[in-house]
DNA sequence: CGAGAACTTGATATGCCTCAACTTGCGTGG
DNA sequence: CCACGCAAGTTGAGGCATATCAAGTTCTCG
């Protein structure tokens, strides 16, 4: 595999650690990959030990009770990492929700790789600081937020990451388009589709938000949804 | 401070990476601390950073909302690291919950420190992902448990984390004493002091388990609390 | 022994879930 | 190009689990 001096996230992703002669070796033990929308990458529970890059697209992690329930435990996009380096068992799903394209490794190769070179650990050390940090703040929604509340901080969370050029303020067209069916932004809120839909509603009917077409989400008045989501930002 | 050598979470904490002699260089920029409960180490926002380890004693992580409700995010344990190297901000509290020893470190000095010594990050690394690990499955029992579901998942936990022994299966003194009153259980489980009460009494009442002090659990039939919490084994 | 905190218990309220029908959007094939 | 059919989303009615509010009770510690 050669793609890694053309990549796209060479430069955020962890392998912006490495110096290029370092990339080319990691290169070598990677493999890319395209996945479809629903295609699952690693299942929950299975030890084949997998780990990823994330080069395009969006995937969810979830796991699921016995009888359905199931809770999005994370939502990765391009330059993250996938997986569970030095452990033994995944414990999610990783499925795409969109065309993606993943640079993979095998486990026991990515940590022989990684343990020569502390700078690729040091990157992966900081990013897993920063995902547990995201991780924990996501427990304060879970527990103890209604389901406006949850709505609105998930909305503003999403358009800070999907919206390009970091457009802020109110400006004419602050808009994105999720990657998430209503079932998924559920899953990811620990609510029911219905509930989703009704409290969407409702800050449509309050002019916050407009939507334009099922996946479209445009915000109208970030202040009001900021207002909303604000007993949260402490 | 040279208590290192005597120290009593030297094997499993994260300066077991070290040898004798950097331990003891580790040791020169930490301070030893004692901490009573209630009493809190860093707070939510601020940026003094200070990271630490436990040595003694139980804390634990929260955030809470402007008008007062509180989640606990996570407890800590002997030999746990605390704090957010590599990281401009606090995202929680840290507050002990028992009588605490804990060994702290200025968070540059603990950087400049793990920065030279690659066995020590790998050792954070490999924590941090355990406890991402615990916190996503944490994400499941918030959003898609039901509160008999949620206490039956911790009560077991718990009994995993404060058995000392180890003891297993359905051995005549299957017991703990918590390190958190009922409030406190309530935070972790995003639930209500009340809901907490009502469904521990039910558990007595249908001899799960024995509550012979207000702190104290013991469980009966481990059998039954397992098939309530079942649901999230998958 | 007294006072306060911690916890329990009860009555009521409510937000979210459940179940069910309906609508909309969208791709496919006639 | 339209019409069909299915998947996705919406809307409504009603129920239920948990929250809320308000007393009680029991520990605990000076």
């Amino acid at each position: 595999m050669d793609h890694c001096a053309t990549c796209y996230v060479r430069n955020r992703a962890i392998c912006s650690a490495l110096e290029v002669d370092e990339v080319t070796a990691l290169g070598r033990i990677g493999r890319h990959h395209r996945l479809v929308p629903g295609q699952t990458l690693i299942w929950e529970g299975e030890d084949s030990m997998l780990v990823a890059n994330v080069i395009d697209g969006v995937l969810k992690l979830s796991t699921s009770l016995s009888d359905g329930r199931e809770q999005i435990v994370g939502v990765v996009y391009p330059s993250d990492f996938i997986g569970r380096p030095f452990g033994t068992r995944v414990q999610h799903n990783v499925t795409a929700l969109t065309d993606a394209h993943v640079c993979t490794f095998s486990s026991s190769d990515f940590e022989r790789f990684a343990r020569e070179h502390p700078e690729l650990e040091h990157k992966l050390l900081e990013r897993t600081l920063g995902e547990l940090d995201r991780t924990r703040r996501w427990l304060l929604l879970l527990g103890r937020m209604t389901a406006s509340e949850k709505l609105a901080n998930f909305l503003l969370d999403m358009s800070e990451r999907l919206t390009p050029g970091g457009s802020c303020g109110n400006s004419p067209a602050d808009g994105f388009d999720l990657p998430f069916g209503r079932q998924q932004i559920a899953d990811i809120l620990g609510l029911t589709i219905e509930t989703v839909s009704r409290r969407l509603n409702d800050f449509k009917a309050q002019k916050i938000i407009a939507v334009p077409s099922r996946r479209r989400i445009e915000i109208l008045d970030r202040t009001a949804l900021s207002d909303i989501a604000a007993n949260a930002t402490l």
